[in-house]
DNA sequence: GGTATACTAGAAATATATTCTAATACTTGC
DNA sequence: GCAAGTATTAGAATATATTTCTAGTATACC
């Protein structure tokens, strides 16, 4: 194998290792050790790609982030209606968070302190993701198909109550899998923003 | 002063700095020296309360939940209606968010790790506080003024949005506060547990 | 083929968390 | 109101975890 994709590869065992101590015990007490021991790397290479451990807690976190968003906006763009949109993003939520449970928990913790650096580039992806979003929603909002709200409500109406079932699971206060209940989060989120009858 | 209050006085010093801390700048980045300078307190005097650091982290969280759940059911039980109490439920989520920033960004916060002991408390009260909502919900179920849904999906899909909106704001990733925006959350809230119309 | 560069390795240094011993001052029982 | 017990405070000493540093190795690039 080249050293470029050894290299790459020690990148990937360090990133899964993390992620996996991250979301079973906590940042707090996971320990650099824990996760050179699990990834077979020494502190040298651990050091030279990531820095300290704040950069491997964000480096695993934005790589989920960034996949989150990219799948989500893959989930809502083939759409055309208003309901069938809604309801996309919420059954990719639910088989996201079913399917993926420990990056879910991760990627959904919003207790992750982020460097400058990283706090920037999440605006930006945020922005980004933001103006994908508008642009599909400006239509419906405009046809009466949805509610016309302050463009900020929208994402938190539609997650929010997936993203809180989710939790609770992921923390096994419910027992049903969010994929289990995901036909009636994607009801309910549709009638939260749904315009008026005509 | 007797020594009972000021010892009482002196945890509480060491809350308030630790929820300080812990919410601006996380918990992993703060270390117990800063809570000690921030609450003029000794290294014995720390952990001959809190034992460790993981204890002071729980017991500023345990303490900022059992508040909130207990102003949550105050604020619903006085409501006779399906549609005040839930809107009643999500005014008041927003108020915590926004009058309590701190606590709130630490209380919804979703990363915390809890020891066993905790985590049985908190089941406990999420018992408690499960069974008191289900005692206002069940009428309002039976008379079809709400829908009628697997009980663990109310309070994800009435708290859901406004949580999720408040850890927006509490990131400064919008401008509005959850106050500004609360008449629109109840009523979403309200859509989207609301029985079908008679 | 030789040189620069990225990478690896782990010992050493630094920073942080925790324990331990001793001193202090309440409280409680008599 | 005094003595014994107990909770609390204090900070030095210790243990643990993180990060830096120096040196060695392999590979890419010229």
């Amino acid at each position: 194998m080249s050293r470029r994709n050894q290299t790459a590869e020690l990148k990937r065992r360090i990133m899964d290792a993390a992620l996996v101590r991250f979301s079973q015990e906590g940042i707090e007490r996971t320990n650099i050790g824990d996760i050179l021991e699990d990834a077979d790397c020494s502190v040298g290479s651990f050091y030279h790609h990531f820095g300290n451990k704040e950069g491997i807690v964000e480096a695993v976190f934005m790589t989920g982030f960034e996949r989150f968003n990219r799948e989500l906006l893959e989930a809502l763009l083939s759409r055309r209606t208003a309901a069938t949109g809604i309801r996309a993003i919420v059954t990719y939520l639910c088989r996201f968070a079913t399917g993926q449970p420990q990056l879910a928990a991760y990627v959904l913790s919003r207790e992750i302190k982020l460097s400058k650096s990283a706090r920037q580039e999440l605006a930006e992806m945020d922005r980004a993701l933001f103006e994908e979003l508008n642009r599909w929603f400006t239509p419906h909002i405009d046809s009466g198909d949805l509610k016309r709200l302050p463009p900020a409500l929208y994402m938190p109406l539609i997650t929010g109550p997936t993203f809180e079932y989710a939790r609770m699971w992921l923390s096994k206060r419910n027992r049903q899998s969010p994929a289990q209940v995901s036909d009636l989060l994607a009801e309910a989120a549709w009638q939260s923003i749904r315009g008026e009858d005509r």
